[in-house]
DNA sequence: ACAAAAGTGTTAGAGCTACACCCATGC
DNA sequence: GCATGGGTGTAGCTCTAACACTTTTGT
């Protein structure tokens, strides 16, 4: 009975993320340079253990170079060409994540060496790590279209232009800021705050935080597997 | 160099596949009950070779069952928790596939028990395929939503009454049968031949067949049948 | 007082929904 | 001639896109 287990060949699985982040000017792509291909950037990734899921895996590979956790992440695609890797055949299963600089910033591995680029001005990668790239953006712009994902991008506070900013740079486009702050109000997941921000313009703008209960909920219907 | 590639356990890798028909009146999936299970249904399933990509393979095992070719095919997800399949750890990218009937009813394998069942009365099934069939039918009904491939369940010819019984057995629902025609005709991708459909109502439906060369293009978005 | 960014309203057009009647044909 | 499903139009409403001026405050 367990023959026609035993019969079939097993594959290397690997897992890679393409991590956004957002500086308040425009949307980047964390890449790493790591071992085997040290002149190569490529994305941050690693091997599935015997013990966990992918997802779990995902997230660990994630946690070991941000050191973050709780962190927005969705399967991509699962990338399996016959040479993809051309040393030895390997599965790989690409998630996409949205991480915040900020918290970023602090926790950062010094294993790896690691920057930000911005996605329209990224250097070659390894192997086929281009095409996910590519994949996740249009499944962000997708996405981001028709859910309030953009806030795992942006800290706990934010101001509205600076949410603005952030859809300006993942469509790269000028929304109307009339239009705009209409839209994003009338979905009723913001929650202003009495607090300003200080020190960027002179007027300051009014923070919000997105309301925890009804993101839940929006989000869960769809959460993952939206088509590209 | 080769260390890193060594030390890393390979897993079996297996693709499902959840393959769609539209008898005209209920949207229905095909199940098999294969080898090692034979008292549970099951997806059609296979293991990947090692000279064959996924999306190849998923082709392939689909061609042994039903001898179909050209037939709509997308990757589904990819499922990896440790414990999906209890004899041995599999990793299983899942494809949704959408195939004509008429077609299939010919040329299925006679080497597999098959039988398709409706999307709401399907039996227990095997591992975690229950979960793979319903995000498949999630899947189709964003995709459906903003994509043509309904068509691709339906014969080469169809009148605008059968697309829409199509239509409402996917979202569950009766669209408006005005409404839904002037949505679908303002789309252009349909033409409209002189043939009327015979035998089923005393008037006869015109049949229209899809303009490929348009349908081949559109990426944009299509109809807005998102349900809440 | 002026520069720089924040905040806000209106209007026109497009697209959506809801709804009801006549048409063509087989029996 | 009647029953069955096929085909079409309109009116109200909502949503969207386009557009400019006033407010606040740091300097």
């Amino acid at each position: 009975m367990l023959d026609q287990y035993k019969q079939q060949h097993p594959y290397l699985l690997a897992l890679d993320s393409i991590i956004f982040g957002f500086d308040g000017e425009s949307l980047k792509v964390l890449l790493v340079k790591r071992g085997v291909e040290e002149k190569t950037w490529s994305l941050m990734g690693g091997w599935l253990q015997p013990d966990e899921g992918l997802e779990k895996a995902a997230a660990r590979i994630l946690f070991e170079l941000t050191g973050l956790t709780n962190v927005y992440l969705e399967q991509l695609f699962a990338f399996g060409e016959p040479h993809r890797d051309p040393i030895i055949r390997t599965i790989s299963v690409a998630y996409f994540s949205l991480v915040k600089v900020a918290d970023y910033a602090s926790k950062i591995s010094e294993t790896f060496q690691a920057r930000w680029f911005s996605i329209y001005d990224l250097p070659p990668l390894l192997f086929d790590h281009g095409d996910m790239v590519d994949l996740a953006i249009k499944r962000l712009r997708y996405k981001a279209a028709q859910h309030p994902i953009g806030f795992e991008l942006l800290p706990e506070k934010f101001t509205i232009p600076q949410l603005k900013k952030l859809y300006d740079a993942i469509y790269n486009t000028d929304f109307d800021k009339r239009n705009f702050s209409r839209k994003i109000l009338s979905t009723n997941l913001l929650i202003k705050l009495d607090e300003k921000q200080k020190g960027f313009s002179k007027r300051g703008a009014y923070y919000y935080q997105v309301d925890m209960a009804k993101y839940q909920q929006t989000t869960d219907s769809f959460l993952n597997f939206i088509p590209s």
